[in-house]
DNA sequence: AACTTACTAGCA
DNA sequence: GCTAGTAAGTTC
């Protein structure tokens, strides 16, 4: 007899086994995709290997096999295990991440397009290109390209967002001659794309996170570009990171990664610092612009009086620039112009129904917006919840800078650059920005204001130092002449490191700290999300397989924290979150899967989600 | 995840 | 004894 062993796209285990009926013996290899009848409906499953015989004794059998060649190589099939038992999700699970939709929903491919046979295996070694710039950055991955190109490997370049794709597929049109492949997870015309790239057609294919997963032959290199991107990280089940299984691709396929990136992930520096990948070091080009940190600390200020949403200095500033005809750019990151609501009269602030968060004041659009879903609320005249007290708004946003700049200094043109808009640079002499501004390409001011950092510095995120660090990185580059940072913590090793324009400072200091509290890249993190429609139903769930957790003592989990999501209520479902370190994941994930199998409630749903970002 | 089966509370 | 609603169990 034979049988054919699958794993499907669902939260189970497996592998099932499976009779091969007498007709397509011969026909089915470990990667092809067959069709099953599982429990009471028929689904797609995926062969993993094949046998003579089987310890289940009813097994049934194959329906169909789609395909002739496998959909998956060896390599894949790998790939996919692994990442299975490191992100905690069933082996079908990461195969379906890993395949066009138009494969998962068991389209045949046709007979025409087949796989090539791989090359000769390059070597497998990895580094951190940790560059002073876009463009010098980009010269050194134009190099390795070339390099990969010449021994004939084909190359993946993966890219934060689709709009870095377009970009670089510019420059590789001006810089190689050539029209690169491009994959898009969510493309129509993806599957034919992805058949190019197996059909060994494309030498060079460019995407977003999921084109680490592109059939490329004879893979010599993929790069991952800004790989601390948190874009790399997929938000839904099975929450992989790109630039990990990236890393996993290249040492299981011999072919040599590059990470790249102008503030690197302290999770790559420290691979770098300890000899796991290699370190380049790029210089930029362009001068550093002048930094000066601004102490905002000793003001203080009396009752019913607000602080001033900039500073006299910074003031004076944009005076002396706007004189010279020059750009200034300010900095705020916060959209909006309140960021809170709240009734004058009963306290009760205004939030959104779905989320319960706090509403956000566009004056713009006269429109109270919630900033994690799309509910908006026109904003009421009278409090909705006393029915006597006016509404009245605080906090700061961009719109509100805009406002008060456009009080202060009459005759300039105020611009805003929102995520939508398109920035013309010669439109304006003050821009108004959120971290939208570094989507747009090749802007430059002469002055750069950065305004309440201290809100994104003193945020409970373990990587908030990390991301102000990257920010101010960013907006240096942006600046020609002076960049004003305005702060209660001067002495922070994030606003130190820029002053001295020495990265190590900011790296070394982080490091320790992160070491200190056992936090990423020195431990792993696991985050349960425990999830229900019903609010109570939903914490008791949480607090159940909390102190589930904390009993077992011998798991070598540490269970750190049960608190409500963020937010706590989300598109109608009630969030929490269990926290949790781990040293090995291969022993946390094997003991999670076992209590989440064991402790289950109903009208609950419990996600994994390991290194979250 | 999606589906089936077992069980329980509420009612006449 | 019945049913609606929900908790628990199964998928080769």
């Amino acid at each position: 007899m034979s049988y054919v062993k699958v794993v499907v796209g669902l939260p189970l285990d497996g592998p099932f086994d499976y009779l091969v009926p007498a007709e397509f013996v011969g026909l089915i290899t470990p990667g092809c995709r067959l069709q099953v009848s599982f429990g009471p409906r028929k689904i797609i499953a995926y062969a993993v290997a094949l046998s003579k015989d089987s310890p289940v004794l009813k097994c049934k059998p194959v329906l169909k096999v789609i395909d002739s060649t496998p959909v998956l190589n060896s390599a894949m099939l790998a790939l996919t295990k692994q990442l299975a038992e490191h992100y905690c999700c069933s082996w079908g699970q990461a195969i379906e991440a890993a395949l066009p939709q138009e494969l998962r929903s068991g389209k045949v491919i046709p007979e025409a397009a087949s796989p090539v046979l791989p090359g000769e295996p390059g070597r497998n070694d990895a580094f951190l290109v940790h560059a002073g710039d876009d463009l010098s950055k980009w010269e050194k991955y134009l190099d390795y390209i070339k390099e990969a190109l010449k021994d004939n490997a084909s190359v993946i370049v993966l890219l934060a967002g689709i709009g870095q794709v377009m970009k670089a597929r510019g420059f590789i049109q001006a810089n190689l001659g050539f029209e690169p492949e491009l994959l898009f997870r969510k493309d129509r015309g993806q599957l034919a794309a992805w058949l190019r790239v197996r059909e060994g057609k494309a030498k060079v294919i460019l995407g977003t996170r999921s084109a680490v997963f592109a059939p490329a032959v004879s893979l010599g290199l993929i790069i991952v570009d800004e790989e601390q991107d948190p874009a790399y990280k997929q938000e839904q089940v099975p929450h992989y990171h790109a630039r990990d299984a990236a890393l996993m691709r290249g040492s299981i396929e011999k072919a040599r990664v590059a990470l790249g990136s102008l503030t690197p992930s302290l999770e790559s520096f420290y691979l770098a610092k300890s000899d796991k990948i290699k370190y380049i070091l790029v210089p930029g080009r362009k001068n550093f612009p002048e930094i000066k940190v601004l102490n905002t600390t000793p003001v203080f200020f009396k009752k019913g009086q607000t602080k001033p949403l900039f500073s006299k200095y910074l003031q004076d500033c944009v005076y002396t620039a706007l004189e010279a005809k020059k750009r200034v750019l300010l900095f705020l990151n916060r959209r909006g112009f309140a960021t809170y609501a709240a009734c004058h009269n009963c306290g009760v602030a205004l939030k959104c129904p779905r989320c319960n968060i706090s509403l956000v004041y566009h004056s713009k659009e006269n429109i109270l917006g919630c900033h994690h879903c799309n509910f908006k609320l026109v904003p009421p005249r009278i409090c909705p919840s006393c029915n006597s007290g006016y509404i009245k708004y605080s906090g700061s946003g961009t719109q509100k800078l805009e406002n008060a700049l456009a009080g202060v200094f009459p005759a300039a043109k105020i611009v805003d650059i929102d995520d939508k808009a398109v920035v013309d640079l010669a439109a304006g002499d003050i821009y108004v920005a959120t971290s939208s501004v570094f989507k747009e390409a090749d802007t430059s001011f002469a002055l750069a204001g950065v305004l309440m950092i201290d809100n994104s510095l003193n945020r409970v995120d373990l990587r908030s130092a990390e991301k102000v660090y990257g920010l101010l990185i960013n907006l240096a580059r942006l600046t020609g002449e002076r960049l004003v940072i305005e702060t209660g913590f001067p002495g922070h090793h994030a606003i130190k490191a820029l002053e001295a324009q020495d990265a190590n400072i900011f790296y070394d200091e982080e490091l320790k700290q992160r070491r200190q509290l056992g936090f990423p890249p020195f431990r792993h993190l696991i985050l349960l999300k425990v999830r229900g429609k019903d609010s109570d139903k939903a914490r008791s769930a949480a607090e159940e397989l909390f102190n589930e957790l904390n009993r077992e003592k011998k798991s070598g989990l540490l269970v750190m924290s049960l608190s409500p999501g963020l937010p706590p209520k989300l598109r109608d479902y009630y969030y929490w979150q269990i926290l949790i370190g781990a040293g090995s994941l291969k022993r946390a994930n094997a003991f999670l899967k076992n209590s989440l199998k064991t402790s289950r409630h109903s009208g609950i749903i419990v996600t994994v989600d390991v290194d979250p970002v």
